[in-house]
RNA sequence: GGCCCGUUCGUCUAGCGGUUAGGACGCGGCCCUUUCACGGCUGAAACACGGGUUCGAUUCCCGUACGGGUCACCA
């Protein structure tokens, strides 16, 4: 069975990328008829919140892609002990006692020189005495974990195709501090492992890491799951970008953006399939491919979010929205309103336009007479709009934006806005007469 | 700087040696509508640059430029 998971770290609200990831990792396992795991990757004890913890859950719930499971890391400690004596058995990590400034003058210096700033393995020409007596020093050391440099790592990547990497490329990475604390690396492929995970489906900023974790899993006696790497989003102008990651969750949904339609944008961004308002994801998951997969970054732009929103809200039936709509919009009311949204909260400003008070401009002695013969003619039927223009029309001779401006203009207040035909009925016939007999006094 | 990836209409992209270079969104025009919006029709709009290879390159190779990623005791 296809098990996927999504591993953010509760250090903030998900973005439109990790939207993104869950969503995409959500719709593989799904399409497969498999399971969507949710794993709290709350290691980094100092930056991770209990707040965020729960507001994950909560978006998403509100997007709609709940996982079937979660595990979280920080519980789960005595998985990568284990993982840790292992590696250790098989000599597969090793003490280092640099410091971080050390490490990172290291790296200037390599830098300077032109050359790739790869850990220099210092830490294994340490003799037993030197490191004894960095221990007498009471320099606990970090540790790392060693790669085999012996051939080139290569998979089989979901969206990029084959890769290679030579380990020597990569600098052993520190996968533990000197206070026993975990990074990110050993956690997460002891993790998939423990917990089945049999695809991962992650950014491009995560390429390297892979070829790191490949050699993990091995080390660690087990097979690497299929992996594939997504093309990153970038904003407006490129770039990953901070404007990009402020755009969370709990944004779009004060912006009155649905969470349909940011699935809908993110499940095609950036594949050749087109973005379309579709507002069914279970008909997204039917054209969901990684093969349509672009490698370039793709642009994410919010304009474009919130042209798919209105796409959505255009086509949302009545009962879909009932409960969100102002106090006594029925679904005629709707009807009237939905084609002039962008989002659904407009339409309590449009609904006032029936509910009233509407604000008048002031009328020319022409029009107040205009529209007290209009407030004479109102008679009531199934269509009292196009009875109305048409009785208006034959007395007075007026026609097109002389004969209906200022008739909208004394009903609602505004020179544009729903439909007439639609909103006269709703706005009544007492009500009606009143405010054109108002707006025909001046 | 090393290593990966990428560059086709404004945007997302199709293309896998010979195409009028296709679609979608946006944009323009027309129609519908006694407003705006919705809807329908229609139009403009692209192969980063320079070398090869080839009868023929958007497509293959090399280089340049530009963009993205990565090289953390972050994930």
């Amino acid at each position: 069975m296809t098990v996927t998971r999504f591993a953010p770290s509760p250090t903030g609200r998900l973005h439109v990328g990790n939207i993104r990831t869950a969503l995409h990792n959500w719709m593989l396992a799904k399409n497969a008829g498999g399971r969507f795991l949710l794993r709290i990757d709350d290691t980094d004890a100092q930056r991770s919140k209990e707040e965020y913890v729960e507001a994950i859950r909560e978006d998403l719930a509100w997007l709609g892609i709940s996982p079937d499971g979660e595990e979280r890391q920080s519980q789960r400690m005595a998985l990568y002990d284990k993982a840790f004596e292992t590696l250790k058995a098989a000599g597969r990590v090793y003490p280092a006692y640099e410091t971080a400034q050390e490490l990172e003058l290291k790296r200037k210096v390599l830098l300077g020189r032109g050359l790739p700033p790869i850990y220099d393995r210092g830490a294994l020409e340490l003799s037993d005495r030197q490191r004894a007596a960095k221990e007498a020093e009471g320099i606990a050391p970090h540790w790392r974990f060693k790669l085999d440099h012996g051939s080139p790592i290569t998979w089989e990547d979901g969206v990029r195709g084959t890769q290679k990497f030579d380990p020597a490329q990569l600098s052993d990475p520190v996968i533990r501090r000197a206070d026993g604390s975990w990074l990110y690396m050993l956690p997460s492929a002891v993790d998939d492992i423990d917990m089945g995970v049999t695809s991962v489906l992650r950014g491009e900023d995560h390429v390297s890491n892979t070829a790191v974790q490949i050699q993990m899993f091995e080390a660690l006696g087990s097979g690497p799951p299929a992996f594939a790497h997504e093309a990153l989003l970038v904003g407006r102008e490129g770039k990953l970008s901070k404007r990009l990651g402020s755009l969370g969750c709990d944004a779009f949904r004060e912006k009155g953006i649905e969470p349909q339609a940011i699935i809908a944008l993110l499940a095609r961004l950036g594949t050749s399939l087109p973005v379309e308002p579709i507002g069914q994801i279970e008909a997204l998951l039917e054209t969901f491919d990684l093969a349509t997969f672009g490698r370039a970054p793709a642009k994410f732009d919010d304009a474009e979010l919130e042209r798919v929103n209105t796409a959505l809200v255009h086509q949302m039936p009545y009962a879909e929205v009932a409960d969100r709509l102002p106090e006594g919009m029925d679904e005629a009311g709707w009807h009237a309103v939905q084609p002039n949204l962008a989002t659904i909260a407009e339409a309590a400003e449009w609904w006032r336009l029936v509910t009233g008070p509407v604000e008048q401009p002031e009328f020319s002695e022409e029009d107040c007479a205009y529209l007290s013969e209009a407030a004479q003619s109102l008679a009531w039927s199934d269509d009292p709009w196009g009875a109305l223009t048409s009785a208006l029309k034959e007395k007075t001779g007026r026609k097109g934006k002389q004969l209906f401006l200022p008739l909208r203009q004394a009903l609602t207040g505004m020179n544009h806005g729903p439909d007439m035909g639609e909103l006269l009925p709703l706005i009544g016939e007492e009500t009606a007469r009143a405010r054109l007999k108002t707006a025909s006094q001046g």
